[in-house]
DNA sequence: AAGCAGCCCAACCGCATGTAA
DNA sequence: TTTACATGCGGTTGGGCTGCT
C-alpha cells in the first residue's frame, strides 16, 4: 500500500541539532511526556520531522543514557547477545541499561567486530574465521532452540543457565516474527551449538530470562510526567519501551541488565517495590 | 602547517509492523 | 477487510575529529 512521507519535507530542518532545539525537546517532552511524534515538532516549535525528534530524544536526549565507553563486562555480554539474537540491536539494547540500539549498532561496527576479528572469530556467525560455514549458513539467531546447550558467561556476576536464556530469546525472536528456524535438532547439529557455546563448566542458575523487562509501575519515570493517552497506554504492552525504575540501584542485577521482570525473578525478594539482591 | 586517510557517531532513509477508522 | 497513519527498526551516510605523513 501507499504510504504518504512520515512529515512534511518542507520547511524542516535537517542535520545536526542545536542546542535551543535539544532545549525545545527536552522541556516539551518534561511537560507533555513522549509519544505523538508527529505532532510533536509543530507543538514543541520545532521545525524536524517527528521521526527525527524521536531519534534525537531516546538517543541521545533521554534522562537515562549512560553515556561514555562501554565496559569490558558490556562488551562481552553484547557479544554474546549477538550470537543469541543476531543484529537485533533494539533487542539488544534492551538488555543493556542506559543503552541505545543505535550506540550498540556503532560500537559493534566500530570496536566490537575488529575485537572478535582479532579473536579470529568471525562477527557474524561467531565461529572461527578458519571454519568453513558452507554447510551452515544460518545466523546464530537461527538455530533451534531446543538443541541449545547449557553454557555461562565468563563474568560470574552474569552467569546464568544460558539455555533457557536462550530458548526464551529464541521464542521472543519468534514472538516479533524472526521465525526462520532452520530445524536443527540432530545429534550433529547438537554438537555445532555446543560448538557455538562452548560449555565451561560453571553452571549457576539465576532464572533469568529474556522477557520484557516491564518495571516500572511508573510508566513516566524519564519524565515524571502522567501520560494517559492512548499511546502511552499501547507503550505500556510494548517490550521495546519498558522504562527503567528509579529504584534500579536496588534491584537485583539480572533485573538491572532486563533479563527478568522483578515480578518474577525468583531471586529477588520483592517487597514493597524494593527488591534485595539476588 | 597543510593535506590526507581513517575513524567515530549522530542523523537520515526506507521499510516493516501495529492499529484505528 | 481495507486503508491510512504512527511508530519502530536496521542499514547507511556524511561531517567532524584525530593522527599520520
Amino acid at each position: 500500500m501507499g504510504r504518504s512521507p512520515c512529515c512534511e519535507k518542507a520547511h524542516t530542518n535537517k542535520g545536526a541539532w542545536t542546542k535551543d532545539e535539544d532545549q525545545r525537546l527536552i522541556d516539551y517532552i518534561r511537560i507533555h511526556g513522549e509519544g505523538c511524534w508527529r505532532s510533536l515538532p509543530k507543538a514543541a516549535g520545532l521545525l524536524r520531522c517527528g521521526k527525527s525528534c524521536r531519534l534525537r530524544w531516546i538517543n541521545y536526549l533521554r534522562p537515562d543514557l549512560k553515556r561514555g565507553n562501554f565496559t569490558e563486562e558490556e562488551d562481552e555480554l553484547i557479544i554474546k547477545l549477538h550470537s543469541l539474537l543476531g543484529n537485533k540491536w533494539s533487542l539488544i539494547a534492551a538488555r543493556l541499561p542506559g543503552r541505545t540500539d543505535n550506540e550498540i549498532k556503532n560500537y559493534w561496527n566500530t570496536h566490537i567486530k575488529r575485537k572478535l576479528f582479532s579473536r579470529g572469530i568471525d562477527p557474524q556467525t561467531h565461529r572461527p574465521l578458519d571454519q568453513p560455514t558452507a554447510t551452515n549458513t544460518n545466523t546464530p539467531t537461527e538455530l533451534d532452540f531446543r538443541s541449545v546447550p547449557v553454557v555461562s558467561i565468563a563474568n560470574p556476576s552474569l552467569d546464568f543457565k544460558f539455555n533457557e536464556f536462550q530458548v526464551k530469546a529464541k521464542a521472543e525472536s519468534l514472538e516479533e516474527g524472526n521465525s526462520s528456524s532452520s530445524g536443527m535438532t540432530t545429534d550433529e547439529e547438537q554438537k555445532q551449538c555446543k560448538d557455538k557455546f562452548p560449555c565451561t563448566g560453571q553452571e549457576l542458575n539465576l532464572e533469568l530470562s529474556i522477557g520484557a523487562p516491564s518495571f516500572g509501575r511508573n510508566n513516566n519515570s524519564t519524565t515524571g510526567v502522567s501520560t494517559s493517552n492512548s499511546a502511552e497506554s499501547k507503550r505500556r504492552s510494548d517490550n521495546r519501551n519498558f522504562q527503567f525504575p528509579q529504584h534500579a540501584s536496588s534491584i537485583c542485577l539480572c533485573c538491572q541488565l532486563g533479563f527478568q521482570t522483578s515480578e518474577n525473578c525468583r531471586n529477588c525478594q520483592n517487597t514493597n517495590e524494593f527488591n534485595r539482591y539476588c
